[in-house]
DNA sequence: TGCCATTAAATTGTATGCAATTTATTATTC
DNA sequence: GAATAATAAATTGCATACAATTTAATGGCA
C-alpha cells in the first residue's frame, strides 16, 4: 500500500464501523418507531429484558454507555412507564432499574424485530455469523486498551 | 438458536457495530487531541484531503451523513481556520467547500495517526483486512435499502 | 414568461455520547 | 472514630446524528 493510502477513507475500519452502525439503525427506525423506542432505548431494553434488578453501573458495562449517557435515558424509560429507578437500600449510592409489567409486556411485540430485521435486504444470515465473531473478538482486543466494559471481570 | 435468543444483546450484530465503533472513537481520541479534532472532523478532513472543492451534498454522500449534522461541523472547521465555505457561482444553491493551506498543512501531523491507531492493542493488521471487506460488502447491501450513499451512483 | 416541482443548505427539535465535575454515600486508614 | 479515599449517579458542557421543516435557488413545462 503506498503511504498515504492508509489515510483514504475507504481504509478506515472504524469508518466502516460507524458507517454500518448508522445505517442499521435506520434499518430498526421503521420497526422501533411503531413500539415508541430509539435504537438506544430498544438495546438497553434487550439488556433488561435478559436481566433486570441491576444497577446503573452493570447496565452501563453491558452497554458500554455511561451515566451520563444512561441517566437521561434511564429517566425517559421511567416516564414512559417501562422502567423503575430506585436506590438501593443496602447501598444508597447505587440505583436499581427493574422492568414494570408494561415494560416486560413489551418484550412481546419487540420479540419479531431481530427476525424483520434483514427483510429486503440481500444479506445472508450465514454470512453474518462469522463476521460477528470477528468484530466481537476484534472488540475484546481494543477493549483490553480502551477499558470497555471494564467491571465484567 | 431458541427463538428467544435472538433477542440475546450478544446476538445483535448492529450492537456489535455500534460498540467497536465508540470503542475505536476512543482509541482515535488521543491521537486527534493533540490536533484539535474530533472523529467525525478527522474523518470529514480525510475526505477533503483525498479531494476537496465539493459541495455539502458531495461530501455528505461519501461520509453518509446530512446537511443537518454537516452544515454545523463545517462551519467549525471554517471558524477553525481549516475550510472556506462559498457558495457555488453557477448554482447559488449549492456551497462549496474548499481546504485553506492550514487546513492542507494539518494533513502532514495527521498522516501518523492511522499507523499509531493500533500501536498497544493486540490487533493484527492482516485479521482486519479480510474483516473490513466482509463489513463494506454487508454494507453495500443494506445501503441498497436505506438509501446510504445515494448520491453515488 | 410565469407557475410549479425539485433541489441544496440551513434551521429546529429531540436524542444521544462522553469528558469533566459535582454530590452523596460507603470503605479505609490511621 | 474522625479524616480521607473511593465509588455511583447525576450534572454540565460540547459535539454529534437525524427527522422534519424552512428558505433560497434552479429546472421544467405549459
Amino acid at each position: 500500500m503506498q503511504p498515504n493510502e492508509y489515510m483514504k477513507l475507504e481504509h478506515q475500519l472504524c469508518f466502516a464501523f460507524y458507517t454500518c452502525s448508522r445505517e442499521m439503525m435506520k434499518l430498526y427506525r421503521p420497526l422501533l418507531s411503531p413500539l415508541g423506542l430509539t435504537y438506544t432505548q430498544y438495546i438497553t431494553l434487550l439488556s433488561l429484558w435478559e436481566q433486570d434488578g441491576v444497577t446503573v453501573k452493570e447496565l452501563g458495562a453491558k452497554l458500554f454507555l455511561d451515566s451520563g449517557t444512561l441517566t437521561p435515558l434511564l429517566k425517559k424509560l421511567e416516564a414512559m412507564g417501562l422502567i423503575t429507578r430506585t436506590r438501593d437500600k443496602a447501598d444508597e449510592r447505587s440505583v436499581i432499574i427493574e422492568l414494570t409489567a408494561k415494560g416486560q409486556d413489551l418484550r412481546e411485540q419487540a420479540a419479531e424485530v431481530p427476525t424483520k430485521l434483514y427483510a429486503g435486504t440481500n444479506v445472508r444470515i450465514e454470512d453474518i455469523q462469522a463476521m460477528h465473531e470477528h468484530i466481537q473478538s476484534f472488540l475484546r482486543k481494543i477493549g483490553e486498551v480502551t477499558g470497555g466494559r471494564e467491571a465484567e471481570r
